[in-house]
Parts: structure tokens; sequence; C-alpha cells
DNA sequence: GGAATGACAGATAACAATAATTGTCATTCA
DNA sequence: TGAATGACAATTATTGTTATCTGTCATTCC
């Protein structure tokens, strides 16, 4: 019924595209199945059942998202700044799908309050990141010594304001970059060594 | 048509008995008037709107909250241990409102949600708390000089996952405490002078 | 034979008709 | 005379109905 094979990954783009023009609330997988010239019927032969389908266009999003924020930690930087850049990215990275594509960010946000298990997974990937770079601080020296998976559950804790899309409403603020800012100055300060 | 006078008091203690029976959604004007065996056009005389009633309702619990609050600045403590009371004690109240009477708190959410006036309020007084227990902090030697108001803003940002409605659902989290504790204390260092 | 289809039952959403609530105010009552 | 009432219009919620959607699966089509 079409010339291209289907396959998930042009599934997932097609959801992707619903989901941005119909919003999380009005996207169907009828929708999508129209959209691709299938019948609905194919569309589950590929997943299981809606709820897979949105998952896998955030999960195909956090994995970019993912990606950004592993790249502030390659460079040669101290593990301080390191942590800076890392959770700025993550803010920056949010900030921006929440502006530019609010319907999809708005999909994250549904499966957040749900707790899917894509954005558990997000959620774990930036907590080891963060510990990693806390470990690599103490021993380097800059941070005082401490319990690494409680410190970057705290260092996560302390910023949900900037990352955690239930406040997504409040990304408009003008001052929400210095505010951001000075909790992660503030941040980094309790962690260094005295 | 009753014994006693009506008056503003009795209204604001019958709209909280409905809150907390019905819950946000279901609570009406009539609810509260059959209450008190009243007509509803008596309870207009003393509030303009539903919305004033239900504001009435939140703001007599947050003036406990907030003596509460202030309560913990009276004593001849150091700042950094009083700005962690300070904050222990406001999570503590919410934690526990939220647990205890989770209508009427959800009624309070729904009023930080659409932006109330006494939400607002709330969160200035907490801010004044914090920004004056800095200031006596930064005096004393024990923080690190900075912009009070930033600093202060800072903290109240950082903290939001134990103080905010919107994280009510997460409350019951059997290391919630522990986790506040991890973020004031991390707060804290980052305060202190080095 | 493996992929695609569309008919199907159960669940969900959209809709229109109806009922209840909000807020006002002229009137009543004590 | 000031507080309380209940009729009222405008808005909002509820109900019952209809249409659409979700997920399954026997059948069809390369």
């Amino acid at each position: 019924m079409r010339g291209e094979p289907l396959d998930a990954e042009s599934i997932v783009s097609a959801t992707e595209e619903v989901l941005r023009r119909h919003g999380p609330e009005k996207a169907t997988v009828l929708d999508v199945a129209r959209l691709l010239g299938v019948s609905h019927g194919s569309v589950y032969r590929h997943f299981p059942s809606k709820a897979a389908l949105r998952e896998a266009v955030i999960r195909r999003w956090l994995d970019q998202v993912e990606k950004l924020v592993a790249a502030t930690q390659e460079t040669g930087t101290a593990p301080p700044e390191r942590l800076r850049r890392l959770l700025l990215a993550m803010f920056a990275a949010k900030w921006a799908k929440a502006g530019e594509d609010p319907e999809l960010f708005g999909t994250f946000g549904a499966l957040a309050a749900e707790h899917s298990t894509v954005c558990s997974a997000h959620t774990a990937f930036v907590l080891d990141q963060v510990r990693a770079v806390i470990v690599e601080g103490v021993d380097a020296g800059d941070f005082a010594a401490g319990e690494p998976e409680a410190l970057a559950r705290a260092v996560i804790d302390a910023t949900c304001h900037f990352h955690d899309p239930v406040y997504a409403v409040k990304w408009n603020a003008p001052d929400l970059e210095a505010r951001a800012e000075a909790v992660v100055s503030l941040i980094l300060s309790g962690l260094r060594t005295r």
C-alpha cells in the first residue's frame, strides 16, 4: 500500500509530527496511521500500545539531550566547571524544547507525571552523570568528601525548578537564567572543599 | 434564621469544612450556606466571590504556618542553625497538612497554580524571613557576603521540591526527610564563609 | 510465510440537552 | 435600618447519547 517498507523509525517520526500538531491530548493512533498511509493495525505490529508510541518519541528526544549533556564531560576541564556546564546544558536543552516545541514537551511532562520508565531512566542517567563528576571532583580535591549518591540526588533535587517539566510554565521568567546560575553557584560552593 | 449572628469567621470555618468534605472541585457556595443554615446571598454579603472564600481559608492556614516559621527565629541560636530550622519547620508544616488534610492542601495547590495573591504573599513572607536570617548570618561572619535578595531566592528555589505544593504527590517517599536534610546541608555549606 | 488489512468489542471522548451554581439585587423581615 | 432572603440572568457542571478510538485477531494479499 506504500512505496517504502513500514519500520519503527518512520512510525516514531510520524507520531512525533502528530503529537506536534495535535498535542498529547488529541493525538490518536489513527492520526499516525493516516499520516503514514497505512491502517492502524500496521502500527500495532511495531508498537504494543499508544503509550509505547509516545514513549518512543520522547526517548528519542531524551537520547539527544543526554548526548548533549554527556558531551559537556568530555573536555579536560576541572570537575566544578564540568558540573556547572552539565547542569546548565541540561536546563538549556529543556528550556529550548519547551519554548520551541511546546506540544512535544507537553508530552514529556505528561509521561513524567504518570511515572513512565522513559522518564525515570532519564533521571537515572542524569543522576549517574552528576555522581560521576562529583566522584572525580572529590578525587581531585575540588569537592569535600561525602556520599556521592546522596550528594548527586541533592544536586538534582535542588535544581528541579530548572529541569523538571512541572515547572515549564515558569520558564519564560526574564530572570530565569540568573536564578539558575545563582542556585548552581550555591550548590558548587556547597560541594567545594573549605 | 439562626441563633448566632453570621460573621466572616464562621463562614470561613464552614467553607473549610465543606472544602475538607467535598474537595476544591466539588465544594460550592451553596454547600457553605446550607452548612450554616443561611441563604447563599448572605455569604455573598461577607465575601465578594467564591474565590475570595477559598483564599480566606488558605490564608488562615498559612498564617498559622508563618507563625510557626517565625517562631524558629526567636531563639538566640546562630544564623546557620536558624536557617536550617526555618526551612525544616516550613517543610514539616506542609508535609503534615498534605498528609492529614489532603483536600484542604489540594485547595492550596489549586490557588498556587492559579497565581493567587494569597500564595505570592506567602512566598514573599518566606523569602523575607530567609533574607533576614542570611543578612544576620553575613553580619555575624557565618555566611559569605553576597546579595541577600538573590541568595534568599536561590535558597527557596533550591528547596522547592520540599515546600512547593506541586510536589505534594511525592511527599510520601520514605527518604523524603533525608533528602530534604541533604539539600539543606548543601545549601548551608554553600552559604558559609570558607 | 510474513506483512498488511479491516471488522470487531470494549473503552474513551465529543456532543447536546439539562440541571446546578455563581453572583446581583430588589424586596422582606426583625 | 441593616441584615437576610430568594428570584433572576449568565455561566458552569452533569447527564445521557452518539461517535470515535484502542487494541485484537481472523483473513487477505503479495
